[in-house]
DNA sequence: AAGTAAATTTTTTTT
DNA sequence: AAATTTACTT
């Protein structure tokens, strides 16, 4: 018996049974945790060893690098030993259409030539910037930022510049001005040879389309094709799955509609909804058995997730023993609250050094504060997600370099390091040089071209100065140019050209003659990627272009440490991951559920699959937390907990605050009543300037409002809602707002403070930032969705609360 | 043209 | 609070 059929063996009948249906489409419905990699990673071995496909038909899809290499090294394990006569393609959707386009782009006819560039989100921007400016544009009422995005949503939605000004509805003139920017984007990375990310994705779809020829070539290549994450494909991907399964339609998709977390991308669930629809005579396999957590964790996991409308009802068991409760912790801020968990995780590996812990939360800029309590305490962790090794300067100088060395082109590129090192060449002749390409049409290195070597006419007025430096720069880059396009013969191996790029181009002698601390480290990255090139060399070696390419579709989510004892990373990283232990912090309403996806339901969807897919990470034990208050901005604002705490049944919560919390009262409706219950009223915001309560003034006057308000008696409960029928989350909230139930005024105005909800007759439900003077005249800022933030007299505005 | 001070912005989530 | 962009000197 091989290797393989003991594996087989292991598998339940269902993961079985989707290994073996090899043939025709199918989609396999995993829920978390329930072998869904194994199941890939086996079928593809299945496919190779017990069905003599050759490895090269074989081609496995997945969102992001890491799932890719994890993927990767899964297969080979299995097929240790088997001599292979070609390797399956295991790539992201990305790196699959860079694949294709490098081979194919001149087919599709629309002047893109082999070697063209990828813009990344940055270049794209910029390049968009100068659209804006160029056209007249006002950049206030059109944020560079916000026109990127609409672009790259209509681009993932299949639709380029022509379809989305034929959508622009008479009169909508932002809209209006966004195609026409839209169009000269497209029309400027046409003339850079360059392409932004959403358009890999659009232009091989189209190739596609648009030549049988091609088609039909990645059609017999591919005959086995298997997607992962299939409910984060947006229309693109599925357009480019279809065209490929055109022949052999033996395509098989994994996912969980739970866990669709990229509406964002343009992500469309319905893609795994309708999976039967599109793929006709297809095969469904349910895996509903868990084998990483326990029965309490999927228990909370489900408890969350059945409060979504839209889904496809799956019941996820386990055999795994019930194991504890959820730890709950409430912290006075953010940095008690990473006091905490570092606290915790140094617990945790103090009794168990070979156990793995995940710090899960919303946003990148939350990292931070976890990060410091990590150090302060000499943990090691690992970081995922936020500034990436290739997005430092540095690294992105020579990389537009080596770019500019294989498609001189590359406006944006050009742009970065014509003056970088510092050349003489300035703001006044740049803006010159741009002004006399866009009059030649042509890109700016022609122009320069002209300047440089005299030849043919510039248009452009240089000073003598100027154009020294341009003669110089030109004849830098030129050298590089030839070093790169070298004949095969004599190749130059991707390290020296990197060392040419760092060396030749001054940039490292600038950075030496700088002599800080700074520079130094910079160098030290530069020699980093001297290193990544040379490591390069000796295992791919596939040339400058496809280093370089690397460098671009290569997020440090696969920098990912598997080993690592602390992980810190977002939910949306840590798809795919398991962790003996998780913390999710942050649970926050605002924070999570984010504050943008508050007024939409169908956000706020998306935000609870989030919430799902983060506690479903977690094996054996799960700690949740939020905190009070929260500083955003510099600024310290008061904040309630995620309506999310609410949707878990209380009695799987055990709470490890250190004094009485949201959790107490929630639990106290329940008909425990304990002491601690009353709590001092939330003080407006501007009485905490710069103060914490760790301060022992700040700690006293805690103490001085607390004893106001012991023994006071409440005032009737809040209108149309009775207490006796508060559900957990009203009960939360009033202690979000710092008031107890019975400690609520009975005055509407006197229970406005900042952290609590009013309701206006026009904006609606809205929830108080600020308020200012007293009396007559006080003063509220509200911020309410869909209307943003208002300032209103209180006196005036017939405000109630709830 | 380059360096400094002041003003403005930043936080979803990712290839 | 930190980082980035713009506006002002030299």
């Amino acid at each position: 018996m091989n290797d393989l059929s003991k594996i087989l063996n292991t598998l339940n009948d269902r993961q079985a049974e989707a290994v073996r249906t090899t043939e025709g489409p199918l989609l396999v419905l995993a829920g978390a945790g329930s072998g869904k990699t194994r199941v890939i990673t086996v079928r593809i071995a299945y496919l190779i060893a017990e069905k003599g496909v050759p490895p090269h038909n074989i081609l496995a899809v997945t969102f992001t690098n890491k799932a890719a290499a994890e993927m990767r090294s899964r297969v080979e394990e299995i097929l240790r030993g088997e001599r292979l006569p070609s390797a399956p393609l295991i790539s992201t959707f990305h790196s699959l259409c860079v694949r294709i386009l490098r081979q194919d782009i001149e087919a599709l006819d629309e002047g893109y030539t082999r070697s063209f560039t990828i813009y990344d989100t940055d270049d794209s921007q910029k390049v968009i910037k100068a659209c804006i400016k160029d056209l007249g544009f006002d950049e206030k009422s059109l944020a560079p930022r916000a026109v990127r995005a609409a672009i790259s949503a209509s681009k993932n939605r299949g639709e380029d510049h022509e379809i989305y000004a034929s959508k622009v509805e008479y009169g909508d003139d932002k809209r209006l001005k966004i195609a026409r920017i839209f169009k000269l984007y497209d029309e400027r990375l046409g003339r850079a040879n360059a392409l932004d990310f959403d358009d890999l994705l659009l232009k091989a779809v189209r190739l596609l389309k648009v030549s049988s020829e091609v088609r039909e070539k990645y059609n017999d290549r591919f005959r086995y094709i298997l997607v992962d994450e299939y409910q984060d494909t947006n229309s693109l991907q599925l357009s480019l799955i279809r065209s490929l399964t055109e022949k052999s339609s033996n395509i098989c998709v994994v996912g969980d509609d739970a866990q669709s977390i990229y509406g964002f991308r343009q992500a469309d669930i319905r893609n795994i909804l309708s999976f039967e629809e599109h793929f006709p005579d297809a095969k469904v396999i349910l895996l509903e058995q868990n084998y990483r957590s326990t029965q309490t964790i999927l228990d909370a996991a489900d408890a969350i997730i059945s409060n979504n409308r839209e889904q496809k009802k799956k019941k996820l068991w386990t055999e795994n023993p019930g194991g504890e409760r959820i730890f709950y912790f409430q912290a006075m801020d953010g940095e008690s609250e990473a006091r905490f968990v570092v606290s915790k995780i140094s617990d945790i590996l103090y009794s168990d050094r070979a156990t793995r812990v995940a710090v899960l939360y919303r946003t990148n800029a939350q990292s931070r504060l976890f990060e410091e309590a990590l150090r302060r305490n000499r943990i090691d962790y690992n970081i995922v997600g936020g500034f990436s090794f290739y997005e430092r300067a540095e690294i992105k100088d020579i990389v537009a370099y080596l770019k500019l060395s294989l498609n001189p082109f590359d406006d944006v590129a050009l742009m970065r390091v014509i003056n970088t090192p510092a050349r003489g060449i300035g703001k006044t002749t740049l803006d010159e040089l741009q002004r006399a390409a866009r009059a030649a049409g042509g890109p700016l290195w022609r122009t320069i071209e002209a300047v440089a070597t005299g030849e043919g006419s510039s248009g452009a007025n240089v000073t003598p100065r100027a154009r020294e430096a341009l003669r110089s720069f030109y004849g830098t880059l030129k050298k590089l140019v030839e070093k790169a396009n070298a004949p095969a013969t004599g190749d130059h191996p991707v390290s020296d050209l990197v060392t040419a790029a760092i060396e030749e181009t001054g940039y490292a002698g600038a950075l030496r003659a700088e002599g800080t601390d700074e520079a130094q480290s910079r160098i030290e990255n530069l020699e980093e990627l001297v290193n990544a090139a040379v490591e390069y060399d000796h295992q791919e070696g596939n040339g400058l272009r496809d280093f370089i390419d690397h460098a671009a579709l290569t997020s440090d989510t696969d920098k990912y440490d598997r080993d690592a004892a602390v992980t810190l990373m977002t939910i949306h990283a840590a798809k795919g991951l398991e962790f003996p232990v998780v913390f999710i912090v942050g649970l926050e309403d605002g924070v999570f559920p984010h504050s943008r996806s508050l007024s939409e339901p169908k956000d706020l969807e998306e935000e609870r699959r989030l919430a799902y897919v983060a506690i479903t990470r977690a094996e054996k034990r799960l700690y949740i937390s939020h905190a009070m208050r929260r500083r955003t901005f510099g600024e310290e604002f008061a904040s309630e907990p995620s309506q999310f705490l609410n949707e878990l049944p209380l009695e799987m919560i055990e709470d490890v605050s250190p004094g009485p919390s949201w959790l107490s009262y929630a639990k106290g409706g329940t008909g425990v009543v304990r002491e601690s219950i009353v709590r001092p009223p939330l003080p407006p915001k501007k009485a905490y300037t710069g103060k914490t309560y760790n301060s022992a003034d700040a700690i006293a006057e805690f103490f001085k409002d607390r004893g106001k308000n012991i023994g006071q008696k409440g005032g009737s409960a809040p209108s149309g809602t009775p207490e006796a029928h508060q559900t957990p989350f009203d009960r939360l909230k009033a202690a979000g707002s710092g008031v107890g139930p019975e400690d609520r005024p009975s005055h509407a105005a006197e229970g406005i403070v900042p952290g609590s909800y009013v309701i206006h007759d026009r904006y609606g439900r809205g929830l108080v930032l600020r308020r200012e003077g007293s009396g007559d005249s006080s003063k509220l800022t509200v911020s309410f969705p869909g209307y943003g933030q208002k300032k209103l007299i209180e006196k005036f505005a017939g405000l109630r609360t709830e």
